[in-house]
DNA sequence: CTCCTTATTGCGACAAATCGCAATTACGAT
DNA sequence: ATCGTAATTGCGATTTGTCGCAATAAGGAG
């Protein structure tokens, strides 16, 4: 686990609210993965660890740490997806077609979050996007 | 009803599919709306008019008049709710902290698109984003 | 107008997600 | 180390969303 430097538990309690190992287990379970994981794949590997965590459980500790930004939320390909916020922002082009992911740094969102800041009064936070369409293979051999 | 110019019909058949009379209660039931409607809306508008009809068809025409791209499909602050496809895109910037939207025409992504044609070989639809972040008014009496 | 093909619906069962409330427990204060 | 309080959990019930399959019906062909 490398995940221990980040001291999650000092955040959550700088913010007055409580470390649990509930909530640990679902920290670790997304650091284990690594990558993108669905509610019920937390769930499953949460429950390998501890078989009678409650389900609403682990669904509210997602919300919770999304709420805190220390875990991110996307909707990809119709399917909800929760990661560990990474420190440097990150983002995934998902082909509507094949389903396929790649991923963007998005380095080009900087002068939106600078424009929307200016003009709308509206601090963005584009931590984690997925963009829908199309990719150059699908483009093709039209499959829609 | 407004949207009978738009012909929705024509495009299904055109594109080998067939219009019902639910699928028209589905849009009639949005275009009534006019913004957004979370899926469980939908359906409740539409069993007004017709008590009867399964709710497992109004989730498969959602998804189907998404896969045509005549309904949008977005998740904002944690909900997914759709809305019809409009001519123009639009976009929603969505505060984390209160919860309110404001429309945003998304002008400046026009650039990103071209960018990521060139660079990544990808065909981004941008028609309807929502980007979660901060308004002025929550920036200042901190909720969070 | 009638027939045929097959896309679409309805249904019932299942899985996933949410909610209210009583019981528990983290953790700052003493 | 113990206490007190309020955040958090567990549970059961409910709501929301999905799936497979048999029955239905849209719409092109004749």
């Amino acid at each position: 686990m490398s995940h221990d430097e980040r001291d999650f538990a000092g955040q959550i309690r700088q913010l007055g609210y409580r470390m649990t190992p509930q909530r640990q287990l679902v920290l670790d379970a997304l650091c284990a993965q690594g990558g993108h994981m669905a509610a019920q794949e937390v769930v499953t590997a949460v429950q390998q660890h501890s078989p009678f965590l409650n389900r609403a459980t682990v669904y509210r500790a997602l919300d919770f740490l999304c709420a805190l930004q220390l875990v991110t939320r996307t909707e990809m390909g119709g399917q909800v997806v929760y990661e560990l916020a990474e420190e440097q922002p990150h983002h995934h082009l998902v082909c509507r077609v094949c389903g396929q992911a790649q991923e963007w740094d998005g380095r080009a969102l900087g002068a939106i979050a600078t424009q929307l800041l200016a003009e709308h009064d509206f601090e963005a936070e584009l931590h984690h996007l997925a963009l829908s369409g199309v990719c150059g293979r699908c483009r093709e051999g039209r499959n829609p």
